[in-house]
DNA sequence: ATACTTGATGACTCCAGGGTCATTAAGGCC
DNA sequence: GGCCTTAATGACCCTGGAGTCATCAAGTAT
């Protein structure tokens, strides 16, 4: 019978194991129903040691968030101005490609928990708002006025508010977080809606 | 001192009152953070007596979603039945009317409520599935086929998913839940999609 | 007026679960 | 190998809030 030590110490990679477990708990239950004793099993770590890293499950909370937000928002942005595709191959690639997945992705769940507890956490809408939803407005700006100077989209297109382009991503998301079961085509719900944007602006 | 009554009974209204207090107080603060005192007090009325209607908080929930479902949707459907507008007079009037109240009124709440606690409640999704998304859906759908067999609709417009109409509003409910200050122009939001809906289907 | 039914009350029970802390032992250092 | 620091444990504390129930009194029937 080894002796094999009943835990390891490693301080430098609980605090990221244990934002994981939450969201995986956090995503399945919401924030209310989720234990804190459940986050620190998937962990593999007692309850105690959770708080010695976050010290109320709030600020738990508010670390799942910004850890997931960060992780992706970043490589996002950085690809709509490294492109050398003309503005509709880029739209009808990559864009709409990033697009089709947001449904399926943990931001969907982070969507989901904002709107499930927002109202608590002013903070948290604010820092998402700024990190998330500012910026990819801006990006998706930024794309128009520079089709516009490339003389790709037609001048008016500068008036067309980006939500527009967004809308079907979240019914989407909204979609599948209530009816998964229920089938709704959305790759093809956001390609139309690309469609109809491209005919009002293109030159 | 006039020796009013510390209490009538009113077995007719208790139930309805209770709903809607408690739709008030879930409004507010969510299901979870309801406390069924809270509950109780806005209704006038002690917390037993809530238990004598809903034995347990889940039927109170319940109860809450169906009635504000119940007493919205009917009157929509209705309408779009009984108008002798053109369909676009219908579509620009009517119809844009109402996706503009949308995100202000009640059911913009229940949906609030259902992204939150629909995880622990499929029944009620169902529900609310059966009752206003899939009536709704079909509401379109006829209103669509109608056009087209009137000439005033391609008869390609049979194609289009009624989704692409709902994506503005949904978003719009999303933004005034989360980012309530910051501002959004949701009803230009939902006419430009109007306009590009019309510029594919009309005839 | 009196008795009876039942709508309504609110003090009470009970426990789930967030948060604490005394104790343990991993693992680095000399 | 012995010592020391501190990561990690898990038994415990304690509050808040869901749900109960003995009791009260409003309204009704006789």
């Amino acid at each position: 019978m080894p002796d094999q030590p009943k835990y390891q110490r490693r301080k430098e990679d609980r605090p990221r194991e244990i934002a994981d477990a939450a969201f995986e708990a956090f995503a399945e239950k919401g924030y209310a129903a989720t234990r804190i004793d459940d986050v620190a099993k998937r962990a593999g770590v007692s309850k105690g040691l959770t708080y010695l890293y976050y010290k109320t499950k709030e600020d738990l909370f508010k670390a799942v968030v910004r850890n997931v937000v960060v992780r992706r928002v970043d490589s996002l942005i950085g690809d709509v101005e490294s492109t050398e595709l003309s503005s509709e191959e880029f739209i009808r690639g990559p864009l709409l490609g990033f697009m089709q997945r947001m449904p399926g992705s943990p931001i969907a769940i982070v969507v989901r928990l904002l709107i499930a507890e927002g109202r608590r956490h002013p903070d948290l809408v604010d820092y998402y708002y700024d990190n998330v939803v500012a910026r990819g407005l801006a990006a998706i700006r930024d794309f128009i006025e520079r089709g516009v100077e490339r003389g790709e989209f037609r001048p008016a297109a500068r008036e067309l508010q980006p939500q527009l382009l967004v809308a079907p991503v979240m019914l989407s998301m909204i979609w599948r977080l209530l009816f998964a079961d229920k089938s709704l085509d959305t790759d093809r719900l956001m390609e139309s809606q690309i469609d109809m944007l491209l005919a009002q602006i293109k030159a």
